[in-house]
DNA sequence: CCTTAGCTTGACGTTAACGTCAACGTCAAC
DNA sequence: GTTGACGTTGACGTTAACGTCAAGCTAAGG
């Protein structure tokens, strides 16, 4: 078994973020670590928490967006309606993803294309190399 | 030919934004649109910005680095360790974007499960439909 | 002439996502 | 006992990207 147990620092250290951002994620109700006294207490549960908000982060989603998805993840269990509104939302998000990837893919060709005509006017310029 | 020059609503309406944030957008050195008087006017090549400025916007770069990328494009065109700076930018930016589509390829991948299991629990619920 | 539509500048407000700072608790080590 | 590492809670500051007035210009229509 892997470690179960972390500090603030622990986490703070693995994923590069400081240790006021895990805290305010805590305040805007993202993670809910145990507590021993005062200090928290993350297990892997939480470490996962961190890792999805980050990624959801790094895929342009706000902080309010990915606590909706958690709550409507965690309601969705045993409420046939809200697992209806999770599936829609679901969708939607899917599609922002997919528009979002074709954005991407558009400026990654216009990359290729900027640098190739940039290293032909280097070519040109430096014939020796 | 079409239409050469627009006013501030028309490009407001056509792209989905106030002219406040075109204004913004011209404050910050994005546009540089004519004047006749006091009006602005905006001719094709400002339309293009726009329209790069609004993409780089939805794949998650910062006015300011879409500025700077304007003007290193604007700038590399006679300057040859402009040229390369602006390569090393482009292949920076290129990295993240693969990185950002990696992202969105598992987040898709994970909304298809939840979505899979969902529909399979309303299945189950609802076994008349 | 007056109004209305459309545009202008400027100033201040707002929201998200933290950073920064102060003041304090706590526990092991010296 | 005090020092230092680590942690805590507030409270206030900051930046980006606009929103929201306020106050005024200007050309066209009635």
């Amino acid at each position: 078994m892997k470690q179960q147990i972390f500090s603030i620092t622990d986490l703070a250290r693995e994923f590069d973020v400081t240790t006021r951002t895990i805290r305010f994620y805590e305040d805007q109700g993202l993670i809910e670590p145990e507590r021993d006294g005062q200090r928290r207490l993350y297990r892997r549960r939480d470490r996962v928490r961190l890792m999805l908000i980050l990624r959801g982060k790094r895929i342009g989603l706000s902080l309010q967006e990915i606590r909706e998805l958690f709550d409507l993840y965690d309601a969705a269990r045993d409420d046939a309606p809200q697992l209806q509104e999770f599936v829609r939302i679901l969708a939607r998000k899917e599609q922002q993803l997919q528009e979002q990837m074709e954005d991407i893919r558009v400026v990654l060709g216009e990359i290729g294309q900027l640098r190739a005509q940039c290293e032909k006017t280097l070519d040109k310029r430096l014939p020796d190399a």
